[in-house]
DNA sequence: GATGCTTTTTTAATCGATTAAATTTCGGCG
DNA sequence: CGCCGAAATTTAATCGATTAAAAAAGCATC
């Protein structure tokens, strides 16, 4: 009595689907794994007693036992950017549907507590994790190769060698988005970035630079650090716009420093953008109410998901193998916030 | 030899730490728990132990047996949207200072999905959930009543009885809303919502059309429904304003219905707060940077998630007790997209 | 009907921690 | 010195699944 009484109010474990439907734990793990073959009668009896009893699987034990968690972990610097949001939906979806689970983790650009978490994340067994670091440090690298997680590092960081790492080709994006300023006819065009030390950052940067030096205007090079808020670079462009030598056109490398920009523009209350272009990185739908409509650097986010999960998926299939480097192309959204400067030959 | 280098090679146990101080596994369990009092000989041998081997205590195994988790459920219905992003936001971070981390599900608006992934939590035996659910029928509650797992509803759903639930004051925040633009002069204000069966919009309608009894023009009220998409909005709205009787205020029940109305008023040409005024909901950081500034409803999202998680560990540190219901007061936030109707006795 | 082979099913070990219960240690005291 | 009680430590059961190995069942062949 007692014994049927715990039966039914505590939680069921396959051992009460074994004893109801009369098999063994060992059919009914292989009904529902599919993992071996079950004659038709005792399997339709696995599933009246599972149904019965309103059974559901415990994961836990099943992850100790297997040894895989199907979870994986998730590192972004800020889940409220839209940039890295979107990209963790795209990666959820994925994981969905491939069974997987996704641990969160954003880190608010803070290494410290990316670490902490990062070492929680590797205590909780997760079989894989996709990771934006806070920084080029990455500390956590060493505890991730020791332990042989399945890891694959995403926009930053890439520069860290024996990891699969995904990026934009940032290089090649700062590159073309510089030449169509140049095209438009500016001649003073300061980059502003959130921190040059970043090393997805440094290649929108030397893309800037390069493009410039093919026009001849290294020597017109000016790299603006906004820091990582909006405000910070609010303060940070006004200061460049108020100098005596104002620049033409501002390329913002982050969509961070674009907002700090605009405001900037709007608190000098420049003729935007026909006293001063702006172009930014990473689009986003609430641009599209903006006016002017800014001109961007379009980060395919869905790809890179996708190929990050490709990735990692392929690593927890066959552990081993070389590094691989994906480099993936952006898009330039020419639209309102780029025109030729003033005085300059255009129409 | 070989049993030496297995242990060198896998993942070191708790047995390992304990043959290696020279102590039991429950000894080292209880020097990293703190459950029990341990000499300060043995403690310092175990933590030697444990740097030495790089031992990481495995939190599957700790779950299996304790019966907890330390993991909880987090359910959006999109993640890309920041009222959602900025909530679970918040919601990280508390769990992370509690030693608790977070599986994030973004249901993107689907009651399937929501369903599926919400099962696979509860096989995951997630200590607890923090729901947004995609609709008012939310067919997984019976499930987590059955299982007793602590859950808090947030934002939607929450007529929901015998769970704790928290939502911003819908309707006192819209009655506030359209108070203000009917103080204004405005006579012909519509309510553009996503979709009006949703308890959340309910209450934002319910305050809508109570402030304009208030005033005597329950006559004129209007609902326009926008859908769940930008383009669905900007169309239903464009619609309304080409109408013969064309509102001179619009109120957008959500931010996404409010992108969409900004699109149909720029689509219009319309002078912009002069010819049409628009109250939005929700304020994010980026509507900063529009001309005009919009006036919106802020939610504390902050707060929300603040009490969320209370109410949550609340439940998992005592079991049982009345479901707790919490509506928080939102704030009326006026700058310029709110203006006095052509024709008005304004200034 | 015995033999051998395959297919299906069961037995029981296992994953790595926690924790109740048992045991040992140790100090104090008569 | 022996005994008691408290404190420290260990033993061993346990959480709920998976899975290798053993056992049983089924089937054809001679």
């Amino acid at each position: 009595m007692q014994k049927h009484k715990e039966l039914r109010d505590s939680v069921p474990t396959i051992r009460d689907v074994a004893a109801l439907a009369g098999v063994s734990t060992a059919t009914v793990s292989n009904v529902l794994s599919g993992s071996r073959y079950v004659g038709p009668e005792r399997r339709s009896r696995v599933k009246l007693a599972i149904d019965e009893l309103g059974y559901r699987p415990n994961g836990i034990a099943a992850s100790l036992r297997s040894q895989r968690t199907r979870i994986i972990g998730i590192v972004v610097p800020d889940i409220v950017n839209a940039f890295f949001s979107s990209f963790v939906q795209h990666l959820e979806g994925l994981a969905a549907g491939s069974g997987y689970q996704i641990i969160l983790v954003s880190t608010n650009e803070d290494a410290a507590q990316e670490r902490e978490r990062m070492l929680a994340l590797l205590s909780r067994r997760v079989d894989g994790l996709i990771v934006i670091p806070v920084g080029d440090a990455f500390e956590t690298q060493a505890d991730i190769r020791s332990e042989g997680v399945a890891t694959v590092i995403v926009d930053r960081g890439c520069q860290l060698t024996g990891i699969d790492t995904i990026a934009a080709d940032n290089l090649s994006a700062a590159r073309d988005g510089t030449r169509h300023l140049i095209g438009l006819g500016h001649r003073d065009i300061a980059m502003v970035v959130s921190s040059p030390t970043l090393d997805n950052i440094r290649g929108r940067v030397d893309g800037y630079r390069m493009a410039l030096e093919e026009a001849g205007l290294q020597d017109r090079a000016r790299i603006v650090v906004g820091g990582i808020t909006v405000e910070s670079s609010r303060a940070a462009v006004a200061d460049c716009l108020r100098g005596a030598d104002r620049p033409t056109a501002l390329f913002a490398g982050t969509n961070i420093v674009a907002l700090g920009a605009i405001h900037a523009i709007r608190d000098l209350d420049l003729d935007f953008p026909r006293e001063i272009s702006l172009l930014g990185f990473d689009d986003f739908e609430w641009m599209t109410v903006l006016k002017p409509y800014i001109s961007t650097i379009e980060q395919p986010t869905g790809e890179m998901a996708a190929h990050a999960w490709r990735l990692l998926t392929d690593r927890l299939a066959r552990k081993g193998g070389a590094a691989a480097r994906v480099r993936l192309p952006c898009t330039l959204r020419v639209r309102e916030s780029t025109a030729p400067p003033v005085g300059a030959g255009g129409g």
